[in-house]
DNA sequence: GCAATGA
DNA sequence: TCATTGCAACGCCAA
DNA sequence: TTGGCG
């Protein structure tokens, strides 16, 4: 296992495979090599969820037991094939961020030891308008339970709201439960929208859910993250592999699944998904057609009594 | 992971 | 040539 | 304004 270097060729780029043998996930003995060889065979059902939108690494090069790091700017050394864009920052300045449209620039993430390439939730001909909503529920301790039955309960409203939801396993501790959007509505007035419906839901078991985003306030109970809904913030896509024990994947489910005590958030792995997905019905299907406005479901929503408004930054002088 | 730096 | 070092995010919100 | 948080 020394520095040995092989070369792939991948939709027609070559990319030279560094430190082939290096493990990432030491305890799985799970190489480099490994995790670029998922992600070049996930390519096919992972890339529509990152076409033409802003990418973030999130990279172990020395593996997942030490230290990682997050990485929006291109380097300078990736190769131009590569493509990326120049985004505003929220305060001011520019990033250029990497697109992954193909299995190569996929692998070729992979080869830089990018475990988890996380995706902006609006796409490069719109930034300013998301595609979609985003619920992320985390649970405090191992609490799973609570999390089945808070997204349970999430998407008994937004079906109520007339909105299709998805959900998927994060691979880590939690629930995504996502809705496809028009991008008709900023940030704001979606993230607004998102807190509302998140609101109710905590309001109807308040002792198992909290909005609170401070871990010492949350006392044991599932946090409804809404925040991801934001310029410029990121979540991990379906398909994904996180840094955790077992290169767990963020997997697409059944609503079905979600009923059963015996799911797990990070029961699928990079080893195990093969079998999972051999003839499996994709559960996200339907993921793209199913698009809405939130104009009528925001109607809805008030007429149960919750109010719905952007929160004004106050600015005097 | 990589490029720049220095021994 | 080899070993070391520096570098690689940012927005929301509550305190 | 800072710093926790994801």
């Amino acid at each position: 296992m020394g520095a040995s270097e092989l070369r792939l060729r991948v939709e027609g780029h070559e990319i030279a495979v560094t430190n082939p043998a290096k493990l990432l996930f030491s305890d799985d003995h799970i190489s480099k090599y490994e995790l670029i060889d998922y992600y070049r065979w996930v390519a096919p059902r992972m890339l529509p969820f990152l076409r033409d939108r802003p990418i973030a690494l999130e990279r172990y090069p020395n593996g997942i037991g030490q230290v990682g790091f997050f990485q929006k700017s291109v380097p300078s050394y990736f190769p131009d094939w590569v493509k990326t864009i120049e985004v505003e920052k929220k305060q001011g300045g520019v990033t250029r961020h990497v697109i992954c449209n193909n299995g190569a620039v996929l692998v070729y993430l992979a080869n830089q030891a990018c475990i988890t390439p996380h995706i902006w939730i609006s796409r490069v001909d719109k930034l300013e308008c998301p595609d979609q909503m985003v619920f992320d529920l985390d649970p405090s301790a191992d609490a799973f339970d609570w999390v089945r039955a808070a997204a349970l309960a999430l998407n008994e409203l937004l079906q109520e709201l007339t909105l299709s939801a998805y959900v998927k396993s994060t691979g880590s501790r939690g629930l995504h439960v996502i809705v496809p959007l028009k991008r008709t509505e900023s940030f704001e007035s979606v993230r607004a929208f998102a807190r509302a419906v998140a609101m109710r839901v905590v309001m109807e078991e308040p002792s198992q859910r909290t909005l609170q985003q401070r871990t010492g306030s949350r006392h044991g109970r599932v946090f409804f993250d809404i925040n991801r809904n934001a310029y410029a913030q990121t979540v991990a896509p379906p398909y994904a592999v996180r840094a955790r024990p077992n290169a767990s994947l963020s997997i697409p489910l059944f609503w079905e699944e979600v009923r059963s005590k015996t799911l797990r958030p990070d029961g699928v792995t990079l080893r195990d998904i093969r079998k999972r997905l051999d003839g499996m019905i994709d559960p996200w299907a339907d993921f793209w057609r199913r698009a809405s406005a939130l104009g009528s479901a925001r109607r809805k929503l008030e007429l149960l009594g919750v109010s719905v408004r952007v929160p004004q930054k106050a600015k005097f002088r």
